[in-house]
DNA sequence: ATTCAATGTGTAAAAAATACGCAAAGATGT
DNA sequence: ACATCTTTGCGTATTTTTTACACATTGAAT
């Protein structure tokens, strides 16, 4: 219904009230002036020890060299997930990943280019999947630990902290930490992992007792493998069941 | 930096990438078309015994004579949360309220008149401020139960019910509940508030108990009138305290 | 066989949530 | 002055949840 290539100069195409006028040159004409509209991208990753965050390297100007976020322009066929999971997966090959809403962020004067108003959205995705991908393609894709992240393009630092802030709020009232850990995980990594975002330390037989309570984990026949001691059993995050229970009125919270 | 009206035909101003053309018409041109943005916003109020929102009935094409939600088109000198603000008071003569961002709504066909994403905000306004303002201007603003809504334009039935899920999460673990009450407010006030919003029961006594323990009210020396028993005492909300409890870790939650 | 962390269960103490009881206050109407 | 009615403020017993830590056992690797 919209954004047809017309070839005619000036051909103004009416769409009830709302048109726009395509010039000689092509362009998309309007009455009133249009910020633009673009998604980013804060993914999650979790190493077993730390959480990480996906980086792009921008290879143009503005902020040339500089770290920043995945994100892009939003095409006018697609709405602003579908946006952040096809520049996702443009820029860093991933996709099938956990996605949601984090912000807009529409200050004024946030990209040196113009008035560009973004979309942010936040991914958690399971790092084995994706660790090699990342960093051989052209696009320079880098894992950088929470800790350790320069400074970045545009207000992405910005960005990146109501992220963190988000997933932090977000993993203790939401099954959402399994999508940061593979399909099977061992007690402890999953431990750690709430550890690494609550930024606490937690008493590993109550923690076990507890999540064991809500009944949302399958335990598998299979063991860790390699280590220098007893081997950790695995276990996969029962979605079904969690759905079910959660319909019934569970909440999950830790 | 953007925006600035000039009146050469199809002169180019560059600014770094991104760029419009002026054609003859006085139309904004760019290179790719974009999204037109908007704001929309959700105002939650609380007559005492339940939450209204405030709608307003359209006037024109599209939904000429539907209830919706106050909004409209985002300037290029302000940011979303700004619009949301303008378009609220040009609307409803509502200023100086607390507002939130909600969540921004982007499908693809979500407007008739082409594609059109919305920024969305929530807020929350002390009813008896604004009961009068609201009636009698030019535009039909008016004051709805929750349990009597109409059908409303565009999606705003959807944004609708995201803001009144958030509100219900939010309440909880966030002071909020103050931004819909008066200045001063009685125990009985607040609790039925609480009541409205969690659709819950609580008991008064155990309610008292634990809102005060919080230390975050302060009690005044002023008590309801013309009741046919025994006055309410006024409390107000310590901001200040709240902020200060706040930095040192203490979370409200109820 | 030794080492070392995982496993799984148990339990006691502390803290929080829940459910009521009750006496007194105080505003209004009769 | 009295009856009515709801707030006020404190008390308390019970249940539930959280927290802290003990302990015996398992099993993979060296």
């Amino acid at each position: 219904m919209f954004g047809w290539k017309i070839n005619f100069p000036n051909l103004c195409v009416r769409i009830t009230q709302s048109y726009f006028v395509m010039n000689e040159k092509g362009n998309y004409c309007y009455e009133y002036p249009r910020p633009a509209l673009t998604t980013d991208c804060v993914i999650f990753g979790f190493d077993g020890v730390e959480i990480k965050i996906l980086l792009i390297e921008r290879g143009t100007d503005p902020f040339k060299g500089k770290w920043a976020l995945p994100g892009g322009f939003v095409n006018m066929d697609e709405d602003t997930e579908a946006c952040a999971r096809r520049e996702l997966f443009e820029e860093t090959g991933i996709k099938d990943l956990f996605i949601e809403q984090l912000y807009t962020f529409s200050d004024v004067n946030r990209d040196p280019r113009g008035r560009v108003v973004s979309v942010s959205y936040y991914a958690l995705v399971k790092i084995a999947d994706y660790e090699i991908q990342a960093g051989d393609d052209a696009s320079k894709a880098k894992w950088f630990s929470m800790s350790d992240v320069p400074s970045l393009a545009f207000d992405h630092d910005r960005i990146l902290r109501v992220a963190f802030q988000r997933l932090k709020s977000k993993i203790r009232y939401q099954p959402v930490g399994f999508e940061l850990l593979n399909e099977q995980f061992t007690m402890r990594e999953l431990q750690s992992l709430y550890e690494a975002i609550l930024e606490v330390q937690l008493d590993r037989r109550n923690f076990y007792k507890k999540i064991m309570k809500m009944e949302i984990l399958i335990p598998t026949q299979e063991k860790e493998a390699n280590t220098p001691h007893r081997a950790g059993r695995y276990y996969r995050f029962d979605r079904e069941k969690y759905q079910e229970l959660s319909n019934k009125g569970f909440n999950f919270e830790l």
